[in-house]
DNA sequence: ATGCCGTTTGTC
DNA sequence: GACAAACGGCAT
């Protein structure tokens, strides 16, 4: 097994000391100082069917017990429930398995089939999730890609060349109908420590059938023309986008993305 | 401790 | 039923 060549190092700080001095706890509504170029709005927290918790640093390393981070309101304390229910106590108490909703800003952080233990756990406190979360979530995605480029293979294995140009998962960019916010001049992932207006940033969109579905490409803080002639090659669904819009601060145009990857095949 | 992989389980 | 999070067993 051999790490992504292309794998960034590090998630977004070259010091994760420094982003834990400033910010211990990090929440993901104030993100602004350590993680200038991963700003989410309200609307882009991580949402889980259930309410994850806040996890403390500590708590990203000791929590253990399966699901504490994602079903903290479905557990129930056990023993004092069989002591206080006498009707159904025979009935074995089932744990109950959630299931996380990972908004698609999470999801276009997979760029990376491995990371870190550091960059796990700095991911973990960006995006509100346990670290066991963000561990079983890229091993899934692992196994998807897998699954993927399997029944993607060429049929005649014995051709060398059609296995050397085997597809690459595209969902390993993008889960699903999703998509992913990249700085192409440096071709850095979103969440990268990196200069926000001074590069050139593309919006990719896939749509259900993994197809490429749009492909935007902007400076932020350029002027609203150069995006709008960049959404009307993408299409005229963006067009929404584009209304009062004169230029695009940071905010905005990640206001843009989740517009984008909000998207339904069918809104095109 | 971590990854792989089959499986279970919950959600849409 | 498809999909994905999470679990459990096994290997390293």
């Amino acid at each position: 097994m051999s790490m992504d060549p292309a794998c960034p190092q590090s998630l977004s700080c070259s010091k994760a000391s420094d982003c834990k001095e400033s910010s211990p706890m990090p929440v993901i509504s104030g993100p602004e100082e350590n993680y200038p170029s991963l700003q989410m709005s309200s609307a882009e927290m991580p949402h889980t069917e259930t309410i994850s918790p806040l996890p403390s640093s500590m708590d990203l390393l000791i929590q253990d017990s399966p699901d504490s981070s994602t079903s903290p309101k479905v557990k129930q304390p056990i023993a004092a429930e069989s002591s206080a229910t006498t009707e159904e106590d025979k009935v074995p108490v089932k744990k109950q398995k959630t299931r996380t909703v990972f908004s698609s800003t999470q999801l276009c952080i997979q760029r990376q089939k491995y990371l870190s233990i550091e960059q796990m756990q700095e991911l973990s406190n960006i995006l509100n999730l346990s670290y066991k979360q963000v561990k079983t979530w890229f091993q899934n995605q692992r196994m998807k890609s897998k699954r993927w480029q399997k029944n993607n293979w060429p049929k005649n294995t014995n051709d060398v060349m059609q296995k050397a140009s085997a597809p690459t998962y595209p969902s390993f960019y993008s889960s699903y109908h999703q998509g992913c916010l990249m700085n192409t001049t440096q071709n850095l992932p979103v969440w990268s420590n990196q200069t926000w207006s001074n590069s050139t940033w593309c919006i990719q969109s896939w749509n259900r059938e993994e197809s490429l579905q749009s492909c935007l490409q902007f400076q932020p803080n350029s002027p609203a023309s150069d995006l709008g002639a960049a959404l009307e090659t993408a299409g005229e669904s963006h067009n929404v986008i584009q209304q009062t819009t004169r230029y695009l601060s940071t905010p905005q145009t990640m206001d843009l993305f989740h517009v984008c990857m909000n998207m339904q095949p069918e809104d095109v």
